[in-house]
DNA sequence: TACACAACCTGAAGTTACTATAGAGTCAAG
DNA sequence: CTTGACTCTATAGTAACTTCAGGTTGTGTA
């Protein structure tokens, strides 16, 4: 198949399908004599894993690290648990930062409850006065 | 005071203080002879106010308009309840995505307990069997 | 057969919020 | 008068794409 069938089928853009290959995530594929890519239904596995990676907010790091080690059926699957575990304290880590920050953000909107002058506005005086936490270290790659 | 002070005391880089000024979230302030930045109060209340909305996860654009409505004291500030509310909602949203996510990488982490060989991976093979689920539109810009 | 038009190609630039680097200038202390 | 800390500008890099410009290939139809 061609690349526009395969992104259908796979549910992300061409463009995307191209980008996978230029970082090395996806092999590069055969080409026709009119120099297009042509797919078979190991590229199609392969980019239905790395699709599902993404939905799981993996980021290219982990893809091409479990990508590698599924690659190597000798070894076990500890490793590949490993890095597993460890995206999943990502997404973990971000929750509670988030439920942190949800917990400011609530705090500061308490403080305008109502329509008034800019001047008198809690928020933006919340704004100007709290002091600025250190941004923790970030032990996630989710934004 | 000069720029590395200024960075200092609001708890950031001369490098960040800087991009704030190319993005326009912070007027050119005056220059010594020796073409160096100089800042006021002004400048450190509204780096101030710039650095705590970024803590509590703001965009540039929320904060751009945020910091237009404030400087418009004639209006009341309802607008600025809204941008803030939004942001609320944001924050929210990637939450639920996330604790969706988390329940998605729970339920995979359980097929595989044990080390063995990869072909018998329940992780791997469960990565490759999912039906990869159309992205959610993002209402949030956070990653 | 001719021609429009969809799908494909490459390469480069844009996105966000910075960080990092290079190479040069300014200034205070010793 | 030199060392070293600080500053300046301009440019490139980060992640994971998206968008664009400009050109080629293949297909359906008049």
């Amino acid at each position: 198949m061609k690349i526009g069938e395969l992104a259908n089928v796979a549910q992300c853009t061409v463009e995307t399908v191209r980008y996978y290959e230029k970082e090395g995530l996806l092999p590069e594929p055969a080409r026709t004599p009119g120099n297009f890519r042509v797919y078979g239904p190991r590229h199609l596995e392969r980019l239905r894993f790395i699709r599902n990676c993404r939905a799981l907010d993996m980021s290219h790091e982990e893809i091409h690290t479990l990508l590698g080690l599924a690659d190597q059926p000798a070894d076990g699957c500890g490793a590949i648990n490993a890095v597993f575990d460890q995206h999943i304290a990502h997404v973990e880590a971000r929750i509670q930062e988030l439920l942190h920050l949800k917990q400011q953000l609530g705090a500061l909107r308490e403080r305008c409850q109502i329509e008034q002058a800019v001047d008198a506005c809690g928020i933006l005086h919340g704004l100007a006065a709290m002091e600025t936490e250190a941004k923790p270290e970030r032990h996630t790659h989710l934004g």
